[in-house]
DNA sequence: CGCCAGGGCCATA
DNA sequence: TATGGCCATGGC
């Protein structure tokens, strides 16, 4: 990680969280088109089914087997990962859009971050944290991330309010431009989103818990 | 059983 | 522009 001010609330944020986790080194996937595929599945679904539906292609989930696949086989495959239908059309159009820079990483990377991500928001089925996700964890663009925990976050520790572009906006506001630390810093809020920062907040022994507003107990 | 999960689209007012 | 219904599976 890049060496950063720890002076701001985000950058102890981070620290508390670099602290408890260590660091995250994420996405849970082998290859930049697996991040792709994965963004897409799972949308509003517990990454265990995505990972049931990736199972689905074996040692073969690449651009070209998505493409030459039937769209009814394709929707059969990722089935478990639910809203099979509609996610199996978004599967088919983005890997459509990556083949225009022959499915490969250094031609995506060779384009202006905000011409991809107008691209990619054009697509049916990909909104802002799909997209945002594609470019930050499969291209390595410094986008921030919002997901649902970023957002529930948001509302109990005392961060940024708003909805996805006023979070978004704070967190790139006040961080340095850097892929790496963005990686890490959604990561490790996913990490605790899942530990501690549920819908129904488990605050003990969360690394948080000083300083948050809503903390129970 | 009902609720929930690393959203996004669409119809309504 | 703000909400709410809807998609849909599998784990708890």
């Amino acid at each position: 990680m890049t060496s950063v001010p720890s002076d701001t609330p985000l950058m102890e944020l981070y620290a508390a969280l670099f602290s408890h986790y260590g660091d995250p080194h994420w996405w849970p996937a082998e290859t930049p088109y697996e991040v792709i595929v994965g963004a897409v599945l799972t949308q509003n679904t517990a990454w265990g089914n995505v990972e049931k539906a990736i199972a689905g292609f074996g040692d073969n989930l690449t651009p070209q087997v998505i493409a030459d696949m039937p769209l009814t086989r394709l929707r059969d495959v990722i089935k478990p990962a639910g809203s099979f239908v509609r996610k199996a059309s978004t599967l088919k159009a983005v890997t459509a859009w990556y083949a225009g820079y022959g499915w490969e990483v250094a031609a995506v990377q060779r384009q202006p971050l905000q011409a991809l991500r107008v691209e990619l928001l054009a697509i049916h089925g990909i909104g802002p944290e799909t997209a945002d996700a594609m470019l930050l964890y499969a291209f390595d663009f410094p986008t921030f991330v919002v997901d649902a925990y970023t957002l529930r976050l948001c509302g109990r520790y005392p961060l940024a309010e708003g909805g996805y572009q006023a979070v978004k906006a704070y967190f790139e506001r006040n961080l340095p431009r850097d892929a790496a630390l963005y990686n890490a810093l959604h990561a490790l809020i996913v990490l605790n989103g899942k530990a501690h920062c549920r819908k129904r907040p488990v605050c003990e022994g969360c690394p948080l818990a000083e300083g948050c507003k809503k903390r129970m107990g």
